[in-house]
DNA sequence: TATTATTTTGCAATATTTTGCAAATTATTC
DNA sequence: GAATAATTTGCAAAATATTGCAAAATAATA
């Protein structure tokens, strides 16, 4: 048989079953795995398939994308997602919420890192299974079509249920006094949900939401652990926030 | 024989065959094989064939192989999502899976139409919630980092509560006498509950995955209601299917 | 037809590519 | 952290290509 005759059989044989193991091609061409893995790579070299570790997926099964460019504030928040991603320890069950901080905390996940995440975030789930080889485990229940989060009764009784050691949480508004606020009830109620639940709450937020304050209340300052910007830890914007007993990283 | 007379028999024979060998063609014509891969090598400069080592393929087979660059088979699932669409009406409670089709049903979806969807692919999920003013309610559970879906016991236990008019189903193999099968575990699994749980359960496949066999067994033929292929309803390879009591679209 | 020029073919020597194997390395699993 | 699986790397054997060349076949011409 034919190298190119094999390589286009196996390409659509990931095109039709979306992936293919290694030893399962092997057999049917009898070839080496070697071989087969010379024509994955090359495959994957020509961006036709997707190479994973004994095998390969199909390219048309991921079709989501990641565009940093159009994220407002990109820089803070790359910042913001080093300081979150310095709190995180092996072993960890960690609550995340959705927006774009927490995508990019996500993207920049240490991939040796191990824990285990909770979230309601469609596309934070999406982007934790491309980064890491972290477990992640999604809250289901009706979709919000506006914050792309699980919402209502469900995740609320599913939050009830478990006790994540941290809980990593962007806010539209947060105020020395008001405490964090939101502007969608159905998000707020989650959120308040997710608080309630964990043993530690990080909230962040660039410096220019700081002393902003929503519609709706989230929460008190006092039911927070720490917070985070991309300010440094001494900058006088911060003061109140660790006056009101927060660490400020 | 001719050199010309040579090469044109070549030439038929490659787009026969869509593929020779010049070991092959060498004893055929009684020729030494380096005759042959000089005839290979006029007919590749001619462009009337793909020269590759050992061999040549033709051109058509270059164009199969290698007209993936968006989905793999695009038109046909497009088909698919059609037919499928043509099945919901306002109102229903509708269970749909992972892969690419369910991601063109979701695309297309008329905006107009109010159903109730439930899913456990990420992926399916945000088309849905672009394309469409239906509800969309995520299954959750711990994801699959291959197939993006929710997969464990939660799911199991979430699909055990609901009772959905209609389960919408890609497969990986669908065979007559075998019935549905597929290659991962996890997935099955999911895939059974989905079925168990459903009214009416719809599969659809390309063409191309009728009469194949994976690994894990899904349910047999006689669990499934309708079977939905780009082909048409009266094509031969469907005869099998429509005798196992499926409609087939 | 005989002669010469041109093309085609087969062969041999020499590259190059493909393939399978095994040891060393790296990831993954339990 | 040991045990297992997958990958990488280097290497050698086999298969295929390339090149130059001479013999054979074909074409051209007188």
């Amino acid at each position: 048989m034919l190298k190119e005759e094999r390589q286009s059989l196996i390409l659509r044989e990931i095109n039709i079953h979306n992936k293919v193991l290694l030893s399962d091609l092997g057999h049917r061409f009898d070839v080496s795995e070697d071989t087969i893995r010379r024509d994955l790579q090359d495959l994957a070299d020509a961006d036709k398939i997707i190479k994973v570790r004994g095998g390969a997926l199909s390219k048309s099964y991921q079709m989501y994308s990641y565009r940093e460019n159009d994220i407002y504030a990109y820089q803070e928040k790359t910042i913001i997602a080093g300081k979150a991603i310095s709190l995180l320890r092996d072993g960890m069950l960690v609550l995340i919420s959705g927006g774009s901080t927490n995508l990019e905390i996500a993207r920049i996940l240490p991939p040796e890192l191990r824990v285990t995440f909770l979230t309601v975030s469609l596309s934070t789930a999406m982007q934790l299974l491309d980064h890491s080889n972290s477990e992640v485990i999604f809250i289901g229940g009706t979709l919000s079509k506006t914050a792309r989060i699980s919402i209502g009764g469900e995740v609320i009784q599913a939050l009830q249920g478990v006790r994540p050691d941290l809980c990593i949480m962007g806010t539209n508004g947060i105020d020395a006094s008001e405490g964090v606020t939101d502007s969608d009830w159905e998000v707020v109620t989650v959120k308040k949900a997710m608080i309630q639940a964990s043993k530690k709450v990080v909230v962040h937020a660039i410096g220019e939401k700081l002393n902003s304050v929503q519609k709706i209340r989230v929460c008190s300052l006092a039911e927070l652990d720490v917070l985070l910007t991309e300010l440094p830890p001494s900058h006088s914007l911060l003061a109140p926030y660790r006056k009101a007993g927060l660490t400020v990283l």
